[in-house]
DNA sequence: TTGGCGATTGGCT
DNA sequence: GCCAATCGCCAAT
Protein backbone atom coordinates (compact mmCIF):
# COMPACT_ATOMS: atom_id res chain seq x y z
CA UNK A 1 0.00 0.00 0.00
CA UNK A 2 2.59 2.55 0.98
CA UNK A 3 5.10 2.34 -2.02
CA UNK A 4 7.59 4.38 0.10
CA UNK A 5 8.72 1.59 2.11
CA UNK A 6 7.56 -1.46 -0.11
CA UNK A 7 5.25 -2.72 2.76
CA UNK A 8 1.71 -3.51 2.49
CA UNK A 9 -0.27 -2.50 6.34
CA UNK A 10 -1.58 -5.10 7.89
CA UNK A 11 -5.45 -5.22 7.66
CA UNK A 12 -7.58 -5.71 10.80
CA UNK A 13 -9.69 -8.69 9.53
CA UNK A 14 -6.34 -10.39 9.11
CA UNK A 15 -5.37 -10.40 12.59
CA UNK A 16 -6.81 -13.22 15.19
CA UNK A 17 -9.22 -11.64 17.41
CA UNK A 18 -7.80 -14.04 20.35
CA UNK A 19 -4.77 -12.71 22.16
CA UNK A 20 -2.58 -15.72 22.04
CA UNK A 21 -3.44 -16.24 18.78
CA UNK A 22 -2.25 -12.63 17.92
CA UNK A 23 0.54 -12.98 19.73
CA UNK A 24 2.28 -15.68 17.19
CA UNK A 25 0.66 -14.31 14.42
CA UNK A 26 2.38 -10.99 14.54
CA UNK A 27 6.10 -13.21 14.65
CA UNK A 28 7.52 -12.32 11.33
CA UNK A 29 5.73 -8.98 10.73
CA UNK A 30 7.26 -5.99 10.42
CA UNK A 31 6.93 -2.73 12.83
CA UNK A 32 7.22 0.65 10.59
CA UNK A 33 8.21 3.75 12.37
CA UNK A 34 7.67 6.99 10.11
CA UNK A 35 9.32 10.24 11.89
CA UNK A 36 10.18 13.42 10.04
CA UNK A 37 13.45 11.83 10.63
CA UNK A 38 12.49 9.14 7.92
CA UNK A 39 11.79 5.64 8.04
CA UNK A 40 13.24 2.58 11.14
CA UNK A 41 11.75 -1.02 10.80
CA UNK A 42 11.71 -4.22 12.09
CA UNK A 43 10.77 -7.55 11.87
CA UNK A 44 9.19 -8.94 15.19
CA UNK A 45 10.96 -12.08 15.97
CA UNK A 46 9.51 -12.55 20.01
CA UNK A 47 6.37 -11.54 21.35
CA UNK A 48 4.41 -12.40 24.67
CA UNK A 49 0.74 -12.37 25.19
CA UNK A 50 -1.20 -11.15 27.91
CA UNK A 51 -4.52 -12.83 27.65
CA UNK A 52 -7.94 -11.91 29.70
CA UNK A 53 -7.90 -12.68 33.11
CA UNK A 54 -4.38 -13.05 33.19
CA UNK A 55 -3.11 -11.65 36.55
CA UNK A 56 0.15 -10.36 35.31
CA UNK A 57 -1.70 -8.04 32.72
CA UNK A 58 -2.24 -4.28 33.09
CA UNK A 59 -5.76 -4.94 31.90
CA UNK A 60 -6.72 -7.25 35.44
CA UNK A 61 -7.80 -4.77 37.36
CA UNK A 62 -10.01 -2.89 34.82
CA UNK A 63 -9.88 -0.38 32.68
CA UNK A 64 -7.98 3.02 33.72
CA UNK A 65 -7.17 6.17 31.66
CA UNK A 66 -3.72 4.72 31.80
CA UNK A 67 -3.98 1.61 30.38
CA UNK A 68 -7.40 2.12 28.54
CA UNK A 69 -5.84 1.71 24.95
CA UNK A 70 -5.71 -1.92 25.60
CA UNK A 71 -9.41 -2.14 25.76
CA UNK A 72 -9.29 -0.68 22.43
CA UNK A 73 -10.37 -3.44 19.54
CA UNK A 74 -7.17 -5.62 18.56
CA UNK A 75 -4.45 -3.82 16.02
CA UNK A 76 -4.02 -0.48 18.43
CA UNK A 77 -1.02 0.24 20.32
CA UNK A 78 -0.58 0.29 24.11
CA UNK A 79 2.79 2.05 25.00
CA UNK A 80 3.34 2.24 29.02
CA UNK A 81 6.35 3.10 31.39
CA UNK A 82 8.26 0.05 32.86
CA UNK A 83 10.57 1.04 36.16
CA UNK A 84 10.30 4.54 35.22
CA UNK A 85 12.64 3.60 32.91
CA UNK A 86 11.98 1.98 29.67
CA UNK A 87 8.79 2.36 27.50
CA UNK A 88 6.99 -0.89 26.40
CA UNK A 89 5.22 -1.53 22.90
CA UNK A 90 2.19 -3.85 23.14
CA UNK A 91 -1.08 -4.51 20.50
CA UNK A 92 -4.16 -4.35 21.81
CA UNK A 93 -5.67 -7.74 21.26
CA UNK A 94 -9.06 -8.25 21.94
CA UNK A 95 -12.67 -6.88 20.54
CA UNK A 96 -13.46 -2.96 21.62
CA UNK A 97 -13.96 -3.04 25.65
CA UNK A 98 -11.94 -6.05 26.38
CA UNK A 99 -8.77 -5.35 27.95
CA UNK A 100 -5.98 -7.55 26.68
CA UNK A 101 -2.47 -7.07 24.67
CA UNK A 102 0.49 -8.27 23.05
CA UNK A 103 3.53 -7.16 24.08
CA UNK A 104 6.18 -6.86 21.17
CA UNK A 105 9.73 -7.92 22.94
CA UNK A 106 12.35 -7.56 20.25
CA UNK A 107 12.66 -6.59 17.01
CA UNK A 108 15.66 -7.55 13.96
CA UNK A 109 16.79 -4.16 13.03
CA UNK A 110 15.81 -3.93 9.21
CA UNK A 111 15.52 0.32 7.84
CA UNK A 112 16.69 3.19 9.41
CA UNK A 113 19.49 1.01 11.64
CA UNK A 114 21.99 4.31 11.60
CA UNK A 115 18.93 6.37 13.09
CA UNK A 116 18.29 3.41 15.60
CA UNK A 117 21.99 3.83 16.67
CA UNK A 118 21.59 7.24 17.72
CA UNK A 119 18.97 6.49 19.65
CA UNK A 120 20.18 3.92 21.65
CA UNK A 121 23.47 5.17 21.43
CA UNK A 122 24.96 1.75 20.81
CA UNK A 123 26.75 0.16 17.51
CA UNK A 124 25.70 -3.32 17.53
CA UNK A 125 23.43 -4.16 15.36
CA UNK A 126 22.12 -7.28 17.74
CA UNK A 127 21.52 -5.00 20.62
CA UNK A 128 19.45 -2.41 19.22
CA UNK A 129 16.17 -3.86 19.35
CA UNK A 130 16.51 -7.04 21.17
CA UNK A 131 14.45 -6.31 24.16
CA UNK A 132 11.36 -4.43 25.21
CA UNK A 133 12.50 -1.50 26.68
CA UNK A 134 15.20 -1.11 23.80
CA UNK A 135 13.34 -1.25 20.50
CA UNK A 136 10.86 1.31 22.07
CA UNK A 137 14.10 3.17 22.61
CA UNK A 138 15.50 2.47 19.05
CA UNK A 139 11.97 3.18 17.04
CA UNK A 140 11.48 6.48 19.11
CA UNK A 141 8.48 5.35 21.11
CA UNK A 142 6.61 6.86 24.13
CA UNK A 143 3.20 7.42 25.38
CA UNK A 144 2.60 9.93 22.70
CA UNK A 145 2.23 6.89 20.27
CA UNK A 146 -0.57 5.24 22.52
CA UNK A 147 -3.78 4.41 21.13
CA UNK A 148 -2.38 4.78 17.55
CA UNK A 149 -4.51 2.55 15.16
CA UNK A 150 -1.61 -0.27 13.91
CA UNK A 151 -3.43 -1.00 11.27
CA UNK A 152 -3.44 2.54 9.32
CA UNK A 153 0.07 4.15 7.61
CA UNK A 154 1.03 6.80 9.91
CA UNK A 155 3.52 7.21 12.71
CA UNK A 156 3.37 4.19 13.86
CA UNK A 157 1.84 0.80 11.55
CA UNK A 158 2.77 -2.45 11.20
CA UNK A 159 3.00 -4.02 7.60
CA UNK A 160 3.36 -8.15 6.12
CA UNK A 161 6.20 -9.56 5.54
CA UNK A 162 7.26 -11.16 2.08
CA UNK A 163 9.60 -13.68 4.25
CA UNK A 164 6.58 -14.68 6.07
CA UNK A 165 6.14 -16.52 9.52
CA UNK A 166 9.64 -18.00 10.89
CA UNK A 167 9.35 -21.49 13.00
CA UNK A 168 8.00 -20.62 16.01
CA UNK A 169 9.39 -21.43 19.36
CA UNK A 170 7.48 -21.21 23.02
CA UNK A 171 8.35 -20.83 26.82
CA UNK A 172 6.87 -19.04 29.90
CA UNK A 173 6.78 -15.50 30.13
CA UNK A 174 10.29 -13.32 31.10
CA UNK A 175 10.43 -11.39 34.36
CA UNK A 176 6.97 -11.78 36.05
CA UNK A 177 6.32 -12.46 39.65
CA UNK A 178 2.56 -13.51 39.05
CA UNK A 179 1.12 -16.41 36.47
CA UNK A 180 4.96 -17.56 35.45
CA UNK A 181 3.85 -21.41 34.33
CA UNK A 182 2.15 -20.17 31.35
CA UNK A 183 3.81 -20.72 27.92
CA UNK A 184 2.85 -17.38 26.42
CA UNK A 185 6.01 -16.20 25.06
CA UNK A 186 6.40 -16.89 21.26
CA UNK A 187 9.46 -16.38 19.26
CA UNK A 188 10.93 -16.94 15.92
CA UNK A 189 13.34 -20.36 16.61
CA UNK A 190 17.21 -19.88 16.86
CA UNK A 191 16.51 -16.27 15.74
CA UNK A 192 19.87 -14.34 17.12
CA UNK A 193 17.76 -10.84 17.74
CA UNK A 194 15.67 -13.22 20.38
CA UNK A 195 15.98 -11.25 23.72
CA UNK A 196 17.02 -13.69 26.77
CA UNK A 197 19.23 -16.14 27.47
CA UNK A 198 20.45 -18.19 24.37
CA UNK A 199 18.67 -20.98 26.50
CA UNK A 200 15.76 -19.19 25.67
CA UNK A 201 15.35 -19.51 21.62
CA UNK A 202 16.00 -22.99 21.03
C1' DT B 1 -0.93 10.72 51.76
C1' DT B 2 2.60 7.28 51.62
C1' DG B 3 5.34 3.12 50.66
C1' DG B 4 6.17 -0.81 47.87
C1' DC B 5 6.72 -2.78 43.62
C1' DG B 6 6.91 -3.64 38.56
C1' DA B 7 5.89 -7.11 31.31
C1' DT B 8 13.84 -3.40 32.24
C1' DT B 9 18.32 -1.97 31.37
C1' DG B 10 23.23 -0.85 31.85
C1' DG B 11 27.10 -0.43 34.63
C1' DC B 12 29.98 -2.29 38.10
C1' DT B 13 31.90 -6.19 41.09
C1' DG C 1 25.68 -11.84 39.25
C1' DC C 2 24.03 -7.68 41.71
C1' DC C 3 21.96 -3.33 42.02
C1' DA C 4 20.50 1.48 41.24
C1' DA C 5 17.71 4.50 38.33
C1' DT C 6 13.07 6.44 38.10
C1' DC C 7 7.96 6.96 37.72
C1' DG C 8 3.11 5.55 37.71
C1' DC C 9 -0.20 2.71 39.95
C1' DC C 10 -2.43 0.71 43.77
C1' DA C 11 -3.17 -0.89 48.45
C1' DA C 12 -2.88 0.43 53.05
C1' DT C 13 -2.62 4.20 56.32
Amino acid sequence: MLAATGYEVITRSELPADTVELARHLIGKVVVRVTSQGVLSGRVVETEAYPVGDAAGHAYRGETPGNRALFLCRGHAYVYLAYGVSYMLNVSSEAAGVGAGVLIRALEPLEGIETMQRNRRVRNLRDLARGPGRLAAAFGIDRRLDGTDLCRTGPLWIARDSRGAPELGTSTRIGLSRETCRQLRFYARGDRFVSGPNALNR
